[in-house]
DNA sequence: GTTCTAGAAC
DNA sequence: GTTCTAGAAC
């Protein structure tokens, strides 16, 4: 009965598309992809820089005053598809961010940056962020924001070059960095530690601003 | 990842 | 009463 002619014909269930992870999962999971794919109908203000190897474009949700993100144009999903044959490719990011980092410092040299990625990544396409250390931003709004950027779910480029040169391969333990982001709220720059909320621990990062110079 | 908002915390 | 967080989003 199941095989009848007209059933048969009504709806195959033949897979039409690669099945790539692009296809895969919620649209926002994909958002960084055109800018690798076209970066030239952005608008300067939004890709910052493009060649042929890669993009960088200023973060649409910045949690620091400069906060860029440096990509391939290959189309690569995360660092758990990093090999070894990539070590160039990550030099190749590592020497831009520097580029960028250079250039910021010389209009502020006040500015400290580190550049790296989030242990457990949201959005597909790998991405570098270049972050300024100042955390200063009104996007900046939550607890998860926080620690992904001030705990070790902050992997800098040079640990991530390290483990894939002697692993050969990248993969973080899911529930350990997960549960690392529900960390109190703590200063990156002093002894403060568990402050109450967002709100007033953005309240003392404006302090450091002032007095860190 | 963000937006929105119900209800917890103050 | 207002501020703030945290979980659903089909
Ligand atoms: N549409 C977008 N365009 C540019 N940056 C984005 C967009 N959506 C999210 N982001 C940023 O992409 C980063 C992704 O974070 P993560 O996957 O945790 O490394 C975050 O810093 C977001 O602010
Ligand atoms: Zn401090």
């Amino acid at each position: 009965m199941m095989n009848s002619a007209r059933n048969f014909s009504s709806t195959p269930k033949i897979k039409t598309r690669s099945s790539s992870s692009t296809h895969k999962g919620s649209p926002w999971l994909n958002v960084l992809l055109p800018y690798c794919e076209q970066p030239e109908i952005f608008s300067n203000k939004v890709v910052y820089y493009y060649d042929d190897g890669i993009v960088i474009i200023w973060d649409k949700y910045p949690k620091a005053k400069i906060h860029l993100l440096v990509m391939p144009r290959q189309k690569i999903d995360s660092i758990e598809d990093l090999r070894k044959q990539d070590l160039n490719l990550i030099e190749i990011l590592k020497r831009k961010g520097q580029q960028i980092i250079d250039h910021f410092k010389e209009n502020d040299p006040n500015l400290v940056f580190r550049m790296g990625f989030h242990a457990i990544p949201s959005l597909r396409q790998l991405h570098m962020h270049v972050i300024s250390q100042d955390f200063i931003s009104s996007t900046l709004s939550t607890k998860k924001h926080w620690n992904s950027f001030t705990t070790s779910f902050f992997k800098d480029v040079e640990e991530i070059e390290m483990l894939l040169k002697e692993k050969g391969q990248i993969k973080f333990d899911k529930d350990y960095y997960e549960n690392l982001l529900k960390s109190p709220l703590n200063c990156h720059l002093c002894d403060a530690k568990e402050f109450k909320n967002i709100p007033t621990l953005k309240k003392h990062l404006e302090e450091h601003l002032n007095s860190d110079r």
